[in-house]
Parts: C-alpha cells; structure tokens; sequence
DNA sequence: CACGTGACTTGACCTGGATCAAGCACCGCA
DNA sequence: TGCGGTGCTTGATCCAGGTCAAGTCACGTG
C-alpha cells in the first residue's frame, strides 16, 4: 500500500543544473546559478544518506541537531509531543522538503520526525550548508527562501486553524498534497495517503471521528472517492469551492 | 493611554556590545562576536529609521519587499488579510522584533504591517544584512536564528489554535505578554494591551464575545484585574495552571 | 455639553464538532 | 484458518463557543 516509488533526487548535487529545470516547486534545488567547481565542492562534502523503514523515528524532540535532512525518497511526519501523551503534527514531508529547521533556534530539536513509509533522507550538516552559503551567496539566498517560506505556510496553517470548519480544512489538505503531488509528477487527482486518519486530524485539529465523517460527506457530495488511504478526486472544481473561504 | 514607552535599542550597533548582555529574550541583538570594524561597518550601512503613527501602515500585503524593519520603540501588528474582507492577525510585535521574515520567499510580503500605537522602526535591507553575512558569520547564524525560533513560535501557535480552549487561549497569550514585557525590563505583572478585542480574537481564534467572556471569568476567577485595555495579573499561578494544556 | 461612533460586555439561543459507544475492515501472525 | 489488534466508520448525545441582539462605556467632535 504504499505510495508510488517518488524519484527525486533533491540534494543530488551533479544533477541539479538538470534536474532544477523540472523540480518546479521543488524547495531544496538551488538556483542554478552555481558553477561546476562548487557542485563538486558541495557534493564532496553532502552525501550522508540514511535510510528510514516506516515507522522509524529520523530524530527527537530535544535531540541535539546533528544535521538537517532533506527528504529524497518516501514520506515523513514532524510532530509536537503533547505533555498529556498525546501529539500535535506540525507538517507532512515529501520529497525535495527540508527537515530540521526548528532546531536552528538553539541547537535542539523542538519536534519529532517519523518516516510514514519507507523512506530515504540527505544529511546537510548546517556548519557546512553555514559555510557553503559564505562562498556561494545564491546557496545562502535560497535558503533563506526556503526558511521564509516555511513561515508563511504556517501562517497559512493558523489561517485554517483558526477560521475553517472541517470540511472547508480537509478540502484544503487535500488540494495541498494534489499540488505537492503533481509538482513532483505524479497525479494531482489520485493518490495514498501515507497518515492515519489521527495524523490528519491532529495536524486540522480535529479528531478522527471528524476527518472521517467529512470525508464520507465529500464522498457523498461526489467531490473525492474514498477507500481508505486511497484517494480520488472526482471533482477539482467542487473541491475548490468547499476550500473557498480558505486564502488560496 | 499609550503603554509606558519602551527604551529598547535594538540596532542601534555602536552600544550592541553592551546591549547585548542585557538584552536576554530580545532577539535581534547581535552575538558579541563582533569586533568593532564590523560594528561599524554595520552601522553606517543600517540607519534609516521611519517612525509610525498609531494606525499607520508600514507594509501592505503584496507589496514588494524593500526591507525588513527591526522594532524600536512601540508595538506593531501583521496579518493577512481573508478573502471575505476580514482578517487574521498572525502576531503582534515589540521592540526588539523583526518584522517581514515571510517576505524573503519571494521577495512580496505576505500580510500587512501595521502600528498599534506610535512607533519606530529600523530598515535593514536584506541585501546588506545577506552581504555582511558573508563576512560575519556570526551575524549569519544569529539570523539562521531569528528564522528558525519564528517557525517554532509558530507550530506553538498551530498547537494552541488546534487544541486549546478558549480560556486556556487567553491564558497562554497573557502570559506570553507578560514574559516579554518582562524580558524588555516592564512589569510582567500589570500592562496596557494595544490590541483590540477583535485583534485578540483573530490572534487566538476565537470571537470578541468569547474574548470578552473569557477575561471576565478570569477576573471571576480572580487570576486577573481587566479594566479594558488595562491588565493586572492578580493570580500568576492560577494564571499559568490555567494555561497548563499548553506545551510551556 | 450633548452627541455619535466604535469598542466592549452580557444575555439567549443554536450548532458544529467533541465525546462516548458500538461495530466493521483490514492485516500480521500463530 | 482463525485471532487479536489497530485503524476506520457511523450513530447518539452533549457542550463550548459561535451567532444574534441589546445594551453600556470611553472618547473625540461639533
């Protein structure tokens, strides 16, 4: 069940000038302004892979930062441990997405991070990605981007926390991962979901009862096909409307 | 009825090294690496100040970035603006604060700016600030910094929005007043807040009648004194057992 | 000083989603 | 092949907070 093999190949350094072209919406890729002698430098010293099997835990809430991680294959979830036991998910995390970015603050992890599937990630020690960005302004510029844009899409998070009724927040999930879908190539109106429904519900702030009855009424309306984890869109246009009142 | 006005320097460089120690929680205070040729250096390149009017706009959603700007004196708010007309504020700001972070993603901000009271603020223009971290690596860091503890403040904030109740809101959002105010030498137990009802509401997700409902339990409650926009903590501990839900 | 306006409070009512409870579907495993 | 566990769905009930409505308060203005 799990979702189609993803073929990114985020932190690839020799292959980025062509690869940067196609990734789109791919965070991680940078510009292509770098000149060959860098990416070689780069990828000397990036090339820590590791391999997560599903349900495996990358790092810990309070964990000293080692390194910061850059999803290349499979499908991974941060979460908040929540004092009484439970937990808050804070992102869902594809490939090309970069992982660790809460630690930066004071040198520990502030969330966990568990693969959903079998999983692949880069290590980027931040002293290297730190002196990279001296030799190579464009490295720096991007991540700067990449860390400005993981703000707004938390702003964007509190905007549906805090305005959206259920449907109008399990509308707007799902148009999400259509689009992170399709700019990785795959279909935007048909895909698995790697979370339960408790991973969905805590990231909406619902609980599960809830995701699942809006999922049936989504059914019902005919917007999406349900089974489970697997997911078809059967009317973009009306699932559009139901995240209306949503900032797009 | 302005709050008392607030003495901080944040970027004033020449008296950084000083301001440093003192500073704590205040954010944008450089690490005392510095030596002084750089202080200096610094200094010539970032002077322009623009003070504000209370209700006065410092940048509108969609503008183009020219700057981020550092709080100096005063007390600021961001939000961005919903579709129907209404808006979600997405924090409130004081001195020491930098404003405009989600600006670096593309270069457009992504919600407005606006004073709540008179204020001053300091213009650094990303470019300077990108450059000197070329030569100032401290500096670099210090900023990788200041991005990355707004991403934790915000799933902080996602976790308050998808799980707290209203009370429990409030309490964590005084408290988180009180803390800074503290941390900028004032009273953390009695201050003015700038915001309106309203404003409070968008911030915590919650209506005004629910806000005004849930600061008049609290001072049933005797955790608080509340006469408008005046605040008096009477019962820290109660205080903060009521906000305990929250991850502290 | 009366007046108007916008900010705040309080009450009455209603509803969306939480909670509680029961059962079903799927999967790994003996 | 049956069994237990985990995840998912659906129904019934309840309540926190939203909505609507009616004041009251604070303050700036003519």
């Amino acid at each position: 069940m799990a979702t189609p093999p993803l073929h990114a190949v985020p932190f690839d350094l020799k292959r980025l000038r062509g690869a940067c072209s196609s990734c789109g919406v791919r965070e991680l890729c940078l510009p292509a302004g770098l000149d060959l002698r860098s990416i070689n430098t780069v990828d000397r010293l990036i090339d820590q892979r590791r391999v997560l099997a599903r349900g495996e835990v990358l790092f810990r809430n309070g964990a000293a930062l080692q390194s910061l991680y850059a999803v290349h294959t499979g499908f991974m979830k941060t979460s908040v441990p929540h004092p009484d036991g439970g937990e808050q998910v804070t992102g869902f995390h594809m490939p090309g997405d970069l992982l660790g970015l809460d630690a930066l603050g004071d040198g520990r992890h502030l969330c966990d991070a568990v693969a959903l599937e079998g999983s692949e990630v880069c290590e980027i020690p931040p002293q290297i990605l730190e002196r990279l960005s001296h030799t190579i302004p464009s490295l720096q510029q991007h991540f700067h981007r990449i860390l400005s844009r993981e703000i707004v899409r938390d702003h964007h998070m509190m905007l549906l926390l805090a305005n959206l009724r259920a449907e109008e927040r399990l509308a707007v999930f799902l148009l999400k991962l259509s689009r992170r879908y399709a700019a990785r190539g795959y279909s935007p109106t048909e895909f698995v979901l790697c979370m339960t429904r408790a991973d969905i519900g805590s990231y909406l702030g619902l609980t599960v009862e809830t995701v699942s009855r809006a999922l049936s009424q989504m059914r019902a309306g005919r917007l999406i096909e349900v089974s489970t984890r697997h997911i078809r869109i059967i009317g973009m246009e009306r699932l559009k409307s139901a995240a209306a009142r949503a900032a797009e």
